[in-house]
DNA sequence: CTTGACTCTATAGTAACTATAGAGTTTAAA
DNA sequence: TTTAAACTCTATAGTTACTATAGAGTCAAG
């Protein structure tokens, strides 16, 4: 099949497919006469694995070495699942932070109404004057 | 005050105070004889200002904006008010989209021990069989 | 008068795409 | 058979908010 059907069958365009195989996340596959990319279903089954994993938030470098890892069976699981204990981790960082952010802009917005000025604005005080105007 | 000075007073890099400039964030300043830019304590206020606004992970954009409505105290605060709702909401979506996403990595995880080799792990083998494979 | 610390501009790199431009290829209808 | 639409190719630039150079100029102290 070429690149558009591949594209269709993963819904994934037909941009990120060739970018994928720059970065090495899919091989350099046959081409036509007419130099167009041929696939087979295995290149949809790592399209398909690639996605799953970009949906887990993980990076095309952890997806690169997931891949490399898939081609040699025989090693033991260590590496795959300190990534998987890793990338928890920090998207666990992440949760915290932004809930922490959240709280400073629930009370940052509550400091202003409607029906003010500019001049009076709570929020634009609060962000100006913070620590270093009027002691 | 010359521009490494008013870095350390903002606890901000050189680089990026000249990239605030480059992207109207702070106003050109004067020069000195030498071409060097000569910042006053105004200066220092403001870049607190974008420092802080940068903690609340607004963006460039939002913080130009919000510079610009400074300048016209007469004007209402619906702008600003509209701003931070905007963004608090984008800030509980991200939140949300990650608590999910913990959640499947940790579902994911425990698929696997660390006993296995590659060709068993319980990861790869969802990413892979999904929903594409054995019918 | 030279050394070192500072500053200047311009350019490239980061991550993971997305969006062109300009050219060639293939398929189908007219 | 021509021609038009639809597809594909490469190469390049843009996105965000910086960071990191290179190569040159400025300034103060010793
Ligand atoms: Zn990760
Ligand atoms: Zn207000
Ligand atoms: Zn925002
Ligand atoms: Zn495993």
């Amino acid at each position: 099949m070429k690149i558009g059907e591949l594209a269709k069958k993963t819904d994934c365009s037909v941009q990120t497919i060739r970018y994928y195989e720059k970065e090495q996340l899919l091989c350099t596959t046959q081409r036509s006469d007419g130099n167009f990319r041929l696939y087979d279903e295995a290149a949809v089954e790592q399209l398909l694995f690639i996605k799953l994993c970009r949906n887990l938030d993980l990076s095309l470098s952890e997806i690169r070495q997931l891949l490399t890892l898939k081609r040699s069976p025989g090693a033991q699981c260590d590496q795959v699942n300190r990534m998987m204990d890793t990338h928890i981790q920090q998207v666990e960082t992440r949760i915290q932070e932004l809930v922490q952010l959240r709280e400073h802009l629930k009370v940052l917005r509550r400091s202003c109404s409607s029906e003010r000025t500019i001049e009076q604005c709570g929020i634009l005080q609060t962000l100006t004057t913070n620590q270093h105007q009027k002691r």
